[in-house]
DNA sequence: AGCCTTTGACCAGCG
DNA sequence: TCGCTGGTCAAAGGC
């Protein structure tokens, strides 16, 4: 760690809307911000991808500001730009110098004054920040250890205004004396940006979070502990400068450095970040003088994207972040195989699917992942300890359930509460990060480590499940490899016992976890055996065109596309059901009791009102949120197959009989069925 | 067995 | 409509 994300610039770069967050941090000290300057618009702010936030090549009303930019501008590549920035993060104090409120107002080039960040505060946590991320709702700018924070383009203002209980957000500044400079008020106490308690879930849900802002606290406290205060409905926590990375891990940046400064994973991916993520393309963009690789996480739930440029000695330039992480970052001696995990647990999945449900419908999806983000926000020392967390109000919210489900008076670390496989070896990093969900008091670190310590444990309980898999073979291409959904082939291999390759697939939809991959039987090329694991997140996508339909699986036949369309209405009824079967409230009972045991199991064709509550004992919370392949979820698929198996269950290997086509329809038949298979 | 990178092709948006 | 451009796809092969 260490690379490139602690020494970069970031920034955003969408154009925000009014009002000039001058005047938010202005009400907030009630002081003349100008001469703080803190922040000013950059009306100039392009909006081209106004998703992405940017780390590293700035933009020009930055360049203009920052003290770095004839350098940076003489060298796109940035290269001074992030040397520069190296030296502004060794810097043992808050380097108040380059933002010196005279100069900028004396420039009238000035617009984004910065926020200078103490060493030890990544700004790579800042990044992974789900407000950060998301949307790119807040907008650092580190070039040299500088912060510069700007107006959400989702909400159009960050609305500070102290006391208000408008569904606005609060820029607090701890410092007694809010006339003194901002900046020594940051290096002394802490600033803020702290969220008025809010009630409604459409501050964090749907299109109604477009009016609201999920704020974050970002604090610099001298103290030596980590806080998440359950009182601060999200917030994003950074250690002063005397809280440096430990030795071990300022070493591994230390050698990040000398290796180039980028480290990079599986030969090129940059993993600075904690993340995994997969390459997918690599262009030579005008007017760039290095190529631009472009990345996915490979969380299978996770839509963050990223662009990098990097300079042929390896030295990254520019990174342009897409998205919020949906999940927590990843520990790092088992980053190699996220994505790649069949234990993966559901229940993080579930609520997250749940928030994504309620948000997907109408709302924003970066909003979405933000709070999923803020869910399970990752972040370590090695990144800049930032603790991350969010809080989901409203009785339809993750919080609500988180509450259903811990209810012994504490506040409930909610990251650890949805957790998964893959940060429960990270619990020591991500335990901090909390849904502050009720909005009381501090989350002391007791309550954390009970939090924690409970969370393993039920990580470990899930560890053994594995994801529900379901093998169907068909005589016909058309039912199961025109399955109507998107499928991007990551791989193709010669299995064993069968000559013909197998290829492998997985859901290019975004937060859909299902992969298949698809074997024609060697002695029946016709016969094709395709097995799906994975989870019921999204409707058949829509038709691009006459051949998206699983363009991976071969052109699309005449009429392919045709059985799979015919089934989208009811697809997305059964959508629409499963996302109000996870929204009931009587679900979330259902998984008060169900959701402390093992998340994983079969499901079955829960689309059937009448079989959407049916709990099976014995059976996980995900017994009834069924994590069913969207694909299965299609009615027709549903009734012929009627249930999934899991992993390391008896599979139906192949299902030959009855023939898909002819197995009876109706819910009871699906139960009865999936029962007497079970009894088989 | 599964996931990754590489890299040319393809696609969509825009002027 | 065409060309340009950025972004993505996907086959192939490697780890």
């Amino acid at each position: 760690m260490g690379g490139f994300d602690d020494h970069v610039a970031m920034m955003g770069d969408w154009m925000p809307p009014n009002p000039s967050p001058r005047a938010f941090f202005s009400a907030a000290w009630g002081d003349d911000i100008s001469s703080r300057s803190i922040l000013e618009s950059p009306a100039e702010n392009k909006t081209d991808d106004k998703d992405w936030m940017r780390i590293g090549g700035a933009s020009d009303q930055l360049t203009k500001s920052n003290p770095f930019a004839d350098q940076k501008m003489s060298s796109r590549g940035g290269l001074l730009e992030r040397m520069a920035a190296r030296a502004g993060f060794n810097a043992p104090r808050l380097n108040t110098e380059s933002i010196r409120p005279a100069d900028l107002l004396l420039d009238p080039d000035v617009r984004s004054p910065y926020l200078t960040i103490p060493p030890g505060l990544s700004p790579t946590s800042l990044l992974e920040s789900p407000v950060f991320l998301a949307n790119s709702l807040v907008s650092l700018k580190l070039s040299n250890t500088r912060l510069l924070v700007q107006p959400s383009p989702t909400t159009g203002k960050i609305p500070f205004a102290p006391g208000s209980s408008s569904r606005s957000s609060t820029l607090i500044t701890e410092s007694s004396d809010k006339s003194r400079n901002f900046f020594e008020d940051i290096s002394s106490s802490s600033f803020a940006f702290k969220p008025i308690a809010e009630s409604s879930p459409s501050l964090f849900f749907g299109a109604a979070s477009k009016q609201s802002f999920p704020s974050i606290e970002v604090s610099v406290q001298p103290e030596n502990t980590l806080h998440c205060q359950s009182a601060e409905p999200a917030k994003v926590q950074s250690q002063s400068a005397e809280h440096s990375p430990p030795p071990d891990d300022q070493q591994d940046e230390d050698a990040d450095q000398r290796g180039g400064g980028d480290t990079m994973a599986g030969g090129g991916a940059p993993s600075d970040d904690g993340y995994n993520w997969r390459k997918y393309g690599q262009k030579q963009v005008k007017g760039s003088e290095y190529p631009r690789s472009y990345y996915k996480c490979t969380h299978p739930n996770c839509p963050v994207k990223k662009k990098v440029e990097r300079s042929h000695e390896g030295h990254i330039t520019e990174i342009i972040y897409k998205g919020a992480h949906n999940h927590p970052k990843p520990p790092p001696n088992r980053r190699s195989v996220i994505g790649s995990s069949n234990l993966t647990t559901e229940m993080q999945l579930d609520t997250a699917d749940q928030a994504g449900t309620q948000i997907g419908a109408d709302g924003d999806p970066m909003w979405t992942i933000m709070q999923k983000e803020t869910a399970g926000g990752s972040h370590d020392w090695r990144n800049g300890n930032l603790e991350v967390g969010g809080e989901f109000n409203g009785p339809n919210s993750l919080q609500g359930q988180i509450g259903a489900h811990f209810e012994s008076g504490d506040a409930v670390d909610g990251c650890s509460t949805f957790t998964n496989e893959e940060d429960e070896d990270d619990r020591g990093t991500h335990g901090s990060e909390s849904l502050g969900y009720d909005g009381e008091g501090d989350e002391s670190d007791s309550k954390r480590r009970k939090i924690e310590a409970y969370a393993t444990e039920m990580s470990g309980a899930t560890r053994a499940i594995r994801e529900p898999r379901v093998v169907v073979q068909t005589t016909s291409e058309v039912d199961i490899l025109e399955d109507g959904y998107r499928w991007r082939k990551y791989g193709q291999k010669v299995v064993k016992g069968n000559p013909n390759p197998r290829s492998y697939y997985k859901c290019t939809s975004a937060g859909c976890t299902v992969r298949k991959h698809v074997e024609r039987a060697s002695h029946d090329l016709k016969s094709v055996i395709t097995t799906y694991e994975g989870k019921h997140n999204h409707d058949v996508p829509a038709a691009r065109n006459s051949s998206h339909v699983n363009s991976t699986n071969g052109p699309a036949q005449p009429g392919a596309s045709g059985p799979a369309h015919l089934h989208r209405p009811e697809a997305s009824q059964v959508h629409n059901n499963m996302a109000r079967f996870d929204r009931t409230p009587a679900m979330s009972s259902f998984g008060r009791q169900q959701q402390l045991g093992p998340p994983h199991g079969f499901a079955y064709g829960m689309n059937q009102p009448g079989l959407a509550n049916l709990a099976m004992a014995g059976l996980g919370h995900n017994q009834g949120m069924l994590p069913i392949h969207p694909y299965l979820g299609q009615q027709r698929l549903v009734n012929e197959m009627g249930f999934m198996l899991p992993k390391g269950e008896p599979k139906v290997e192949p299902l030959q009989e009855p023939p898909l086509n002819q197995l009876p329809n109706g819910s009871s038949s699906v139960y009865s069925q999936f029962m007497s298979r079970l009894q088989m």
